[in-house]
RNA sequence: GCCCUUGUAGUAUAGUCCGGUCUAGAAUUCGGCCCUGUCACGGCUGAGACGCGAGUUCAAAUCCCGCCAAGGGCGCCA
């Protein structure tokens, strides 16, 4: 029997992964492995189903390679010998007849969870034990799923000529403002864990002109919803000569192409989580943040101009506006620093949400590049414009005019999955009660 | 930081409102026995639980209080 080759690779254990084997192999002797996730006794014969990766395959047992099967419980790691065969069974289209079955590791009960989510285990459970919740065909799909998306977005921005940075998460100055940063001991100094990309991918303009970054960051606040977690997957972009409405066109389609070719690319996974991803028809509805207010008085919410819209009221927006829709145009009082004014109405910004229903999924927009409009902007905002040399610095080198934004991955995520919990689209999701797994 | 809800075998649950019927039930998992075409296999059988502490009561899984844990909401989130 010859080992499994692929490409240049050959792998030691196995001839085939399991989406390989076919009805037209019967006869043929193969070796595969993979997690026990059934058994059926039948006196002097035995069912099992196989999972690997790739998919599930049912092995017959009997005869002499019975003995093979004491101490072997349920999601134990098998090593199976054995000739394709055909099957009279109803969801498969052939069967394994094992010749040997090797037991590479054995799963030791009782398991914490059900593995195979025949008894759905509660979210702290299969969290403290993820691992094995991968081998739950539901959560296994949502992390294909978010492979593909971020597959799909290195795709989209490569195409575009942004060109993926990593920026230092480990930072020395606390004063951005805004969220609160977790804090550490640096060698005797003060560090913190940096909350956005938001500086440096603005400086890179000056060398790179278009780039993004897709990276982990931290914010320390207490917060306790579905939707906010302290450590989160970031999707940045900055791009020199481009402004808001050039990156929300970018924006835009990026969205498009995660929802194309995972749609395409994920079928089998839109099956387990008993979705369907349906690619959104751009261009994605834009309003002000002006005539957001107007549709909130329609709803008898009185707002004033410059008050920001709570999560009640985006609440009542998302269910007037189904799916992604932009709010442009906020005043600038409401956003940081380094957003640029319009040029004919100086109180609003050149400035974007990007929101799906009640849910902020992303903001940007042109940044300010003139050094002394970002200095006084610092002072309105009761920041100390030194605290900040080390950037401004930058903008002495010739900072080109520059737009951008932040996409969060993960609530990106639960909207296509179309699962509420930010928790359950992350591996080993970080809140302000857990820190482990 | 504030508010609400929930803690019963490994898992997921019934029972809690209205204390006694609970020696805590069914399922699944796990162990043993039987079974040569299962497919959530089946049959027989065994093991396994009231988060912790204090209180009320003749009597507490059930009511009260505290603690712990979890879930959710608000606020926070440049």
């Amino acid at each position: 029997m010859s080992l499994k080759k692929r490409g240049s690779d050959s792998l030691q254990f196995k001839t085939h992964d399991i989406e390989e084997l076919t009805p037209a192999m019967v006869g043929k002797e193969i070796a595969c492995c993979g997690w026990i996730e059934d058994m059926r006794k039948l006196g002097k014969m035995t069912f099992l189903t196989v999972r690997d990766v790739t998919g599930i395959a049912q092995v017959i047992v009997k005869e002499e390679a019975q003995k093979y099967l004491e101490e072997l419980p349920r999601q134990s790691v098998i090593r199976i010998k054995g000739k394709v065969q055909e099957t009279k069974a109803k969801d498969f289209s052939f069967e394994i007849n094992a010749q040997s079955i090797e037991l590479l590791a054995k799963a030791v009960h009782p398991l914490p969870i059900d593995p195979i989510g025949r008894l759905e285990s509660n979210i702290d459970n299969r969290l403290n034990a993820r691992a094995l919740d991968l081998r739950n065909q539901k959560t296994a799909a949502i992390f294909k799923i978010r492979h593909h998306v971020l597959a799909s977005i290195r795709k989209t921005l490569g195409e575009k000529k942004f060109i993926e940075i990593t920026t230092p998460k480990i930072i020395g100055s606390a004063s951005e403002g805004g969220a609160n940063l977790f804090s550490l001991e640096y060698f005797g100094k003060q560090a913190y864990l940096a909350q956005s990309p938001q500086l440096y991918k603005e400086q890179m303009t000056i060398g790179l002109e278009r780039v993004f970054e897709i990276s982990t960051f931290y914010r320390a606040e207490k917060s306790h919803t579905v939707r906010h977690l302290s450590e989160f997957t970031s999707v940045d972009i900055e791009a020199a000569f481009m402004d808001y409405t050039d990156v929300m066109n970018v924006l835009e389609s990026l969205i498009v192409n995660v929802y194309n070719d995972t749609a395409n690319n994920c079928k089998k996974e839109q099956e387990e989580l008993e979705i369907e991803i349906k690619p959104p028809s751009a261009p994605f509805e834009r309003i002000t943040y002006a005539q957001a207010l107007e549709l909130l008085k329609k709803h008898d919410i009185k707002l004033n101009f410059g008050d920001d819209l709570q999560d009640a009221h985006l609440r009542v927006l998302g269910k007037e506006l189904a799916g992604f829709y932009f709010i442009v145009d906020w005043p600038l009082k409401l956003k940081p620093f380094y957003i640029h004014e319009k040029d004919d109405e100086p109180d609003l910004s050149k400035s974007f949400d990007l929101q799906f229903g009640y849910l902020e999924l992303s903001s940007g927009g042109t940044r300010l590049h003139s050094p002394e409009k970002i200095k006084s902007r610092l002072k309105e905002q009761g920041l100390d414009p030194s605290k900040f040399a080390d950037h401004l610095r930058a903008f002495e080198w010739g900072m080109p005019p520059h737009a951008g934004w932040g996409l969060g991955l993960d609530r990106l995520m639960s909207v296509i999955t179309k699962i509420d919990n930010i928790r359950e689209v992350v591996l080993y999701p970080r809140d302000s009660e857990r820190l482990s797994p």
